[in-house]
DNA sequence: AAACGCCGCAACCGCCGAGGT
DNA sequence: AACCTCGGCGGTTGCGGCGTT
């Protein structure tokens, strides 16, 4: 038999607070303070549960409730702490002043989750999910004005071996086709020898060690893909196929988010896991115009990423970072207050996307 | 102007653990 | 030990506002 209800529902009302029943909770509790919530609906005049008494006095007639938009500050915070803690809201909240698990949850839920989303991160994990990753906008923003750079990021993504995840579904094979035609349209742009990061190439081909027969059409591509065995070994190879020579599986410009394995301990406490998340969870790129990148907020979650203002984003830099670094979990620092949702989202992608600082690519000589 | 769909948020639901009897 | 109440938690729902067609 299953539990008994908190209350007798019979006759109780139910859906959103009026004002008088606000008063009549908010006056009750002035006078004798919040607790014993099975009986405060009758002491105090309301036809509700005391349930629902206690939600609605915790999650939004508590006095000191702070209303209002989340602070950039505060939207940091919470990211690093679901990343420790998981779905645990009222332990974040417990670390917001002001703030509801509730309140915290819902802007979890419809705010920073689908950015993350959106800028390829696994919600659940934080960790990096190329096939969440909105590929079609770095194959417009890169085709058009810089197919260079997107083979050669299409390259460093194929040639990603970090990754628990296979990092080759059909989006990306879709990617690679059009890059094929692409080649095919413009033979002589794909021809040329980029003779970019030689060093580089002759040590990921050292570290591949593997010799592929040559594909001899797209017919030969398009069987390869509908035959359904295609392991990210072929789609480097297919690359090669592209003729990205010059392009280097270049590990150190692949920006990658770490997963939380990578960096904290498992057996560390909740208490130190504070002290780790201050660490890179993701990495983030330059931008592609020369923009030496955002100026995050000293002490901030995203001025942990290592950034660079050479542009150089180290994947081995970030490894080596130090998970018991004493960078505060609370920003003391300014940080950018950006006023509306866009800008704090335009803010953030330009720190996720997969892109290739133009400082290392020389447009000129592709061109 | 009306219909429709999407989105955000307040509120609800079911479950659980702690504590008292 | 068993039962009950209370408070808390996370997941889910549904309503209202808003934009689009």
């Amino acid at each position: 038999m299953g539990r008994a209800p908190c209350c007798d529902k019979n006759g109780l009302k139910k859906g959103p607070w009026t004002t008088e029943e606000d008063a009549m909770l908010v006056n009750y509790i002035q006078k004798h303070g919040p607790g014993n919530w099975r009986n405060l609906p009758k002491n105090a005049g309301l036809q509700r549960c005391g349930k629902s008494c206690r939600l609605r006095w915790t999650n939004y007639l508590r006095p000191d409730i702070k209303r209002g938009r989340f602070s950039f500050e505060e939207e940091e915070t919470i990211i690093q702490l679901h990343s420790i803690l998981g779905n645990k809201w009222s332990a974040i909240a417990a670390r917001l002043p002001g703030r509801t698990d509730n309140e915290i949850k819902n802007y979890w839920n419809t705010h920073i989750r689908k950015r993350l989303l959106r800028m390829g991160i696994d919600p659940v994990t934080h960790a990096p999910r190329i096939d969440l990753l909105d590929l079609s906008s770095i194959l417009s923003s890169y085709v058009c004005n810089n197919p260079a750079a997107a083979l050669l990021n299409l390259s460093n993504l194929l040639n990603s071996t970090h990754q628990q995840q296979p990092l080759v579904n059909p989006e990306m094979l879709r990617l690679a086709t059009s890059l094929l035609s692409i080649k095919q349209a413009n033979p002589e742009m794909c021809s040329q020898n980029y003779n970019l990061h030689q060093n580089q190439i002759s040590n990921s081909q050292e570290q591949n060690n593997q010799v592929l027969p040559p594909l001899q059409s797209n017919d030969q591509f398009q069987n390869l893909i509908q035959g359904g065995d295609f392991s990210a070994d072929m789609a480097k190879h297919l690359m090669q196929q592209i003729n990205v020579e010059g392009f280097s599986p270049n590990m150190t410009n692949l920006s990658c988010p770490l997963s939380q394995e990578n960096i904290v301990p498992p057996n560390l406490s909740a208490d130190h896991h504070q002290t780790a998340v201050s660490q890179a969870n993701y990495v983030p790129c330059s931008t592609t115009s020369g923009n030496p990148g955002p100026d995050f907020p000293e002490n901030s979650y995203f001025q942990s990423f290592n950034y660079n203002k050479n542009h150089d984003f180290s994947f081995d830099s970030v490894m080596s970072t130090p998970y018991s670094s004493p960078t505060p979990l609370n920003s003391s620092g300014t940080y950018i207050n950006s006023s509306t949702e866009d800008e704090k989202e335009s803010y953030c992608s330009s720190w996720l996307k997969f892109e290739i600082p133009e400082s290392t690519l020389d447009i000129s000589d592709i061109m």
